[in-house]
DNA sequence: ACCGGAGCGCTGACC
DNA sequence: GCGCTCCGGT
């Protein structure tokens, strides 16, 4: 047997050997969409343990989701073959490695191993507790305001102790003032957000040097995986986490660069091999993935970027089908077009698990659900409502979170009513106050309280609930199985039974999922290894890693390759897959691009990046679709063309679908070729900006600037009539692009 | 003092 | 179209 890569090497193009074979100092790959990327980096994996005996724990390899993660793990295992290791190196999302380090050593900065990770509505909640005990209302600053803030801050590597003196204004005088008791409360009951997870590890590393050196001594080859999206925290992080070998190599692409608005910086990999002297730079420019049309078509969005990297994709592929153009009457018509040409193409032998539509907004997601369910095409939606974020879902959870950290203020607020037992805001608040000041966590102390100055309704409330806590408390420490104690617990809550007492169709569903969940847990349970956090009960250990998998657990890591359904999802959720068939649904001004990006240049690239993900995922067949007419919050809106679809080249697209004349959900559809692209209503949108009328016909010029009633202040794009009437197509500052006559709107 | 109904205002993408 | 806030009924 030779070395692993004498017998794999040949898997591999140049470039891509070329990256896995320079295993010292900093590499930067930059791969292209579809160009073999978590090839190198698994091939590296590989390389590095069997070729050089580099020892596991030596490894560190970071993702973005566990989806990835898991993926990669798997391939790895995959090359390793049979006499491969048992063990594999660290291979996990950056939220995880942190908060594996925090369990391990997060006493030195206060924290148990115990402590609770918040999410959004969370983090969101215990600031609004932080802005009322500051006498602030939420009416004067907006809370995510505030916490946008704090967050950048975080972003910056600034604990709440070093902002104060960094402020410029009266508001982020405020901010600082709550950064610093969000904080202290975030300690109090135990709970670290998003951010704190890596602003702690960060801190942990520059305040213990011991710390930090243990793990610079044990990490001697670290792989960052879509490192265009590392916000500047996560990059000294990295810093921080480095030894002095700096075998460090990152991958990615500038060009897929989709989370500015978190604070990923694009420039950590624009100018990694300027931070990083003498850097190996390997361009991975061929495409395995798609047909030489999506490409071509791809590429041309993108090229429009002024920010890049400059690379080109090539592919060895034929043209492929052309790319095809849709535009419908209304988003109805929209989902039945693409549900229509599903139907069609899974008559024609596509599978369902090959098929996806992507969008920009999760609302999107409703209408084609609906549409699949009238034709039973079955279907995945991944993102906006996750399960975990069900509400009989969060209820349970609670339960078992303020079990593992008697102090978690949220899940008490979750837990302490649910199912009703007639305990109000009142006595919640009379509650947390008492348990405040004796100093014990608040499920701790609700555990044994006694005689509390709480009468009536209420009083047997808190009783009830007290013999839960009390119990469960106990049975954590005692018992093994969290799946028992689970089913124990719903049985002592009553929680199914009150479902069940309902019988509604939704509580019906509701049961079902809790079932769902605790089939979910036994599956954790079965294929529980032991974490190196070895503190506590058997059953404690297990639930710390069970609700620390769910809180980081992401919104693709429910999606299932193997199930013969249609997937939809975000343009973002996307990332990192590809389908045989995608429909991009919704392409319309001030959706996509969105009308938020209209501000700056920065983020119109960004739109222009989601748009060039979005059309990579396809290997053969591409649909852009979208509506003129749109329903949104209840109205109608009308809707213009993406300046996306003006960009495609006209070469490598087809017009299949243009909106009928006659109006109606009930027309017969069939799909058909019609008018050649440049003839066609397309057309009319694509060159809006250069046709504008001439300015006399109008009373309103292009970029003029107006204000409507109810849309407020925008400028003209675009003068028409409509019969006798003036329509205006206006970018709205609030709302984005919208068509509206004339006589509703007072020049400014 | 709690609960459920009616009305208002708004929603980007995510670990 | 949905979730949160205010208000009147028990």
């Amino acid at each position: 047997m030779g070395t692993f890569l004498e017998t794999h090497g040949s898997e591999l193009n140049e470039r891509q050997l070329a990256a896995v074979s320079q295993t010292e100092g900093p590499v930067l790959v930059l791969a292209g969409a579809g160009s073999g990327k978590t090839r190198v980096l698994t091939y590296r994996i590989a390389h590095l343990i069997y070729d050089h005996y580099i020892p596991l724990d030596a490894i560190l390899a970071m993702t973005f989701s566990n989806k990835a993660a898991r993926e990669m793990h798997e391939r790895v295992k995959h090359l390793l073959g049979d006499e491969g290791p048992a063990r594999l190196p660290w291979i996990s999302t950056f939220h995880s490695v942190c908060a594996r380090i925090l369990r391990l050593h997060g006493g030195r900065l206060g924290y148990t191993s115990d402590f609770a990770i918040y999410d959004d509505a969370d983090q969101k909640s215990l600031m609004k507790d932080c802005m009322e005990k500051a006498g602030i209302s939420d009416k004067e600053i907006a809370v995510d305001t505030i916490l946008h803030q704090i967050g950048e801050w975080k972003n910056k590597g600034k604990f709440f102790d070093e902002v104060e003196s960094l402020t410029r204004s009266s508001f982020e005088e405020t901010c600082a003032k709550l950064y610093k008791t969000y904080t202290e409360e975030m300690k109090k009951v135990q709970a670290m957000d998003f951010d704190d997870l890596l602003l702690n590890t960060y801190r942990l590393f520059k305040e213990h040097p011991d710390v930090k050196n243990f793990y610079q001594d044990q990490w001697r080859y670290i792989l960052i995986d879509e490192f265009q999206d590392t916000n500047e925290l996560q990059y000294n992080l990295l810093r921080e986490m480095m030894n002095s070998h700096r075998n460090i190599c990152v991958v990615g692409d500038d060009d897929q660069s989709i989370y500015g608005w978190r604070g990923a910086k694009i420039e950590n990999i624009l100018e990694f091999d300027k931070e990083f002297k003498g850097a190996k730079v390997v361009k991975l420019e061929q495409n395995y993935r798609s047909t030489g049309n999506i490409l071509k078509a791809a590429t041309a969005i993108i090229s429009k970027n002024q920010m890049r990297h400059e690379k080109t994709l090539w592919t060895n592929a034929s043209d492929g089908q052309k790319i095809r153009l849709a535009s419908l009457e209304d988003d109805r018509e929209e989902a039945h077009f693409i549900v229509g040409e599903m139907k069609r193409l899974m008559e024609q032998g596509v599978s369902a698990s090959e098929i996806a539509v992507l969008y920009r907004v999760n609302s999107l997601s409703r209408g084609f659900e609906e549409e699949c369910l009238r034709y039973r095409i079955p279907y995945q939606i991944i993102g906006g409502f996750r399960f975990y974020e069900r509400k009989e879902i969060k209820d349970i959870l609670s339960y078992l979170k303020i079990l593992l950290n008697p102090s978690d203020i949220m899940a008490f607020r979750r837990t302490i009513n649910t199912p009703l037992r007639g305990i109000g805001a009142t006595s919640v608040e009379k509650l947390e106050g008492l348990a405040n000041i004796s100093q014990n966590p608040i499920g701790v102390w609700i555990s044994q309280w006694d005689a509390i100055p709480i009468t009536g309704k209420a009083r047997d409330g808190i009783s009830q609930y007290r013999d839960i806590m009390a119990w469960g408390l106990s049975e954590v420490e005692s018992r093994d199985s969290l799946v028992d104690l689970l089913i124990d617990l719903l049985k002592k809550t009553k929680y199914v039974e009150v479902l069940e007492k309902l019988g509604t169709e939704e509580s019906k569903e509701r049961v079902q999922n809790i079932e769902e969940l605790l089939s979910a847990v036994q599956q954790f349970e079965e294929n529980f290894r032991e974490p190196d956090v070895t503190e506590g009960s058997l059953l404690r250990r297990k639930l710390r890693a069970f609700l620390e998998q769910v809180s980081l657990m992401s919104d693709i890591d429910g999606l299932y390759e193997t199930a013969e359904k249609v997937t939809m999802m975000s343009l973002h959720a996307a990332k990192g897959l590809e389908f045989k068939v995608c429909f991009l649904a919704g392409m319309e001004e001030g959706l996509f691009p969105s009308a938020r990006s209209y501000d700056s240049y920065e983020k119109t690239e960004e739109e222009r990046r989601l748009c060039y993900v979005g059309m990579t995922r396809a290997k053969e067949k591409l649909y852009l679709t979208r509506a003129e007419r749109r329903r949104v919050f209840g109205s109608i809106n009308f809707c213009v063309a993406s300046r996306f679809l003006k960009d495609v080249p006209m070469s490598a697209v087809e017009t299949v679908r243009e909106p009928a004349e006659s109006s109606g959900s009930d027309y017969a559809w069939r799909p058909r070729i019609q008018k050649s692209a440049a003839q066609s209503q397309f057309a009319n949108d694509f060159d809006f900006d250069q046709r504008v009328q001439s300015d006399e016909d109008f009373s309103f010029r292009k970029g003029e600037r107006v204000v409507h009633p109810s849309f407020g202040e925008g400028i003209v794009q675009k003068a028409e009539f409509l019969g006798a009437d003036e329509c205006l197509s206006i970018a709205f500052a609030r709302r984005g692009l919208k068509k509206v006559l004339s006589k509703f709107v007072t020049k400014l």
